[in-house]
DNA sequence: TAGGGGGCAGACAACGTTGTCAAGGCGGCT
DNA sequence: AGCCGCCTTGACAACGTTGTCTGCCCCCTA
């Protein structure tokens, strides 16, 4: 800048001023310094510039894993509402493990991100309370966090969704619904068996329940327990998409009904196509930034707790008899 | 950082020794300075850091579209390799216009990453070159840049996968296969039909070729033609992950043998299962992030063309007579 | 013609770090 | 005892911006 300043025989400031379009520069003047910006090939240095204004126009997303459909679908639909608000994203996958989303989050933090989203993995949020205070804003997406930190959420209607699967089972003839999903200490997973439990009321049987990692021999092995008993599932509901799918593997063809939360690709195409809870990864990201950025324009508000619909779609395999 | 160091009673430098760990500092001094940060709740503000030193610490990686299962199997082997070497990664979605891949290139230069991982959506590049000059490093990953700007390259054998495919199918007997795959300005779909035609030799006959974006209408409606044809196909090629899942659903359960470029999660649970030519993005990420961050670390060899191989996986469809 | 106001340009400090250099104290060696 | 060198610490400038304040010039009006 003090180059492109000397170079159209200027000062420092006047390029500023030309650079961020400020009004108040003669029209030829600015000409004169926009050749020579192009001449030398200059651009900002971004980070000098948030270092004097305090605002890094970035934003960050802590996620359990780009490459599940879920959270790439809910990234791409936070980025573009970054974009479109001029921001940059910077996104981090935790694995699902407490102590990298805390160090994520603490990365970022000391990168001065203007605002965050989180899917959080842990439930200990306690290390968030300084940067809260300072006036950083969080919205935590997908999951909440611990109760006592009461800030902005945006949720899926597991519950709802779950009661809704199990209904639709119960509707279809079913008195016995194995429920296979992730371990319990897994909000979404936890929120899924409450609706399931729910809807099944006295129909509830805890020998028909397996919650545990997605693997597909401890699937196998839990579907091989459930059918040894006296009285073996006649329908399954698999508590997300990727148990949903180790759970068509470890079922090897065999034919028994089954609603799964969480809509995946190809779904449609299998044979019976796969009667799913499906929740709108993309609409959830939206939601979560332009809360987010709602907040950053100065929206203080109450904490916001929005939770979003699911839709059952039946495509075969849960209308099995 | 004032701040603490007069809570601690000592010079600003000081604390900045403590907080990177620098060699002479008394340990009784550096305990004392550590309690300061703690009691402040300290943490460095990276943008000055940036500002001081010239190295930012950060990654961008421009890719086509997160939520494309390829693309985020990319992302998140980058990100594992940039994490491992304590860097952040800013990461934007071109769409595949390469207005918007130069935006967002752009944007992440005045941002200074020390390095960029760019999949191109364009053919022209020549806006890099000043960066490039001024020192940045890029790694071209799955495309290459336009003929003349030599810069390292990561890309999957994909003529060499496409002719795999097609002798795949000739040894099955089939001699009229048809090409689906995405409009040819794209690399991948030009190498892909470059390797169909190469494998064909003689039998090549473009009315069984259809290039275009993979909309079911389009597909369908030249799946329509081909069959129409006096000598329909027997047995089809399909360009890409996204392509393979279109044309299933076109053929809407139409039993023909397909051979499909990428895998994909499933492929393996319809019936029959699809045989692919399948190559590893998150193979493709590494090696591409590991080469950038060897440029970074001062490695200033001639520009690398790396080729990884791909390999067919038979799995049914592509066995079909 | 003198005074006032608006348009334009520049000087300077500050943002929070880190690299360079210098200085003080202390022990060991001659 | 005097000198040297190491260990520890600190002062200061610089990184590239932007916000604030000041100054100049010209035009308009009384």
């Amino acid at each position: 800048m003090k180059d492109v300043a000397s170079a159209a025989g200027v000062a420092l400031k006047t390029v500023s001023r030309v650079v961020n379009e400020e009004p108040g520069v003669h029209p030829a003047t600015a000409e004169r310094v926009r050749a020579a910006i192009d001449r030398l090939g200059y651009s900002r240095n971004e980070s000098a510039r948030v270092l004097r204004r305090g605002r890094t126009a970035t934003i960050g997303l802590v996620i359990g894993d780009v490459a599940d459909p879920f959270y790439s679908g809910l990234s791409r639909a936070v980025e573009d509402v970054v974009i479109g608000h001029e921001c940059l994203l910077l996104t981090g996958s935790s694995g699902e493990e407490p102590v990298r989303e805390r160090e994520l989050v603490e990365t970022f933090f000391t990168r001065r991100v203007d605002g965050l989203i989180v899917v959080p993995a842990g439930d200990d949020h306690t290390y968030l309370r300084p940067e809260l205070e300072a006036g950083t804003k969080v919205v935590f997406a997908d999951r909440p966090p611990e109760a006592g930190l009461d800030v902005d959420t945006v949720l899926a209607d597991n519950a709802g969704g779950a009661e809704q699967a199990i209904r639709h089972l119960l509707g279809h003839g079913h008195h016995r619904i194995a429920f296979l999903g992730d371990d319990p200490a897994i909000y979404t997973a936890a929120e899924r068996h409450r609706g399931y439990r729910a809807a099944l009321g006295g129909l509830y049987d805890p020998r028909m329940v397996s919650m545990r990692p997605p693997t597909l021999e401890g699937v196998r092995a839990d579907l091989n327990r459930m059918f040894a008993t006296d009285r073996p599932p006649t329908a399954l509901f698999s508590g997300n998409g990727r148990y949903t799918v180790t759970t068509l593997r470890a079922l090897a063809g065999r034919p028994i009904a089954l609603v799964g939360f969480d809509d995946f690709e190809l779904s449609d195409l299998l044979r019976p196509g796969v009667t799913v809870v499906a929740q709108d990864p993309s609409w959830m990201g939206r939601v979560a930034a332009e809360l987010l950025f709602r907040r950053l324009r100065g929206d203080v508000g109450p904490p916001e707790h929005i939770q979003l619909p699911v839709r059952l779609i039946p495509r075969g395999s849960g209308e099995l008899p």
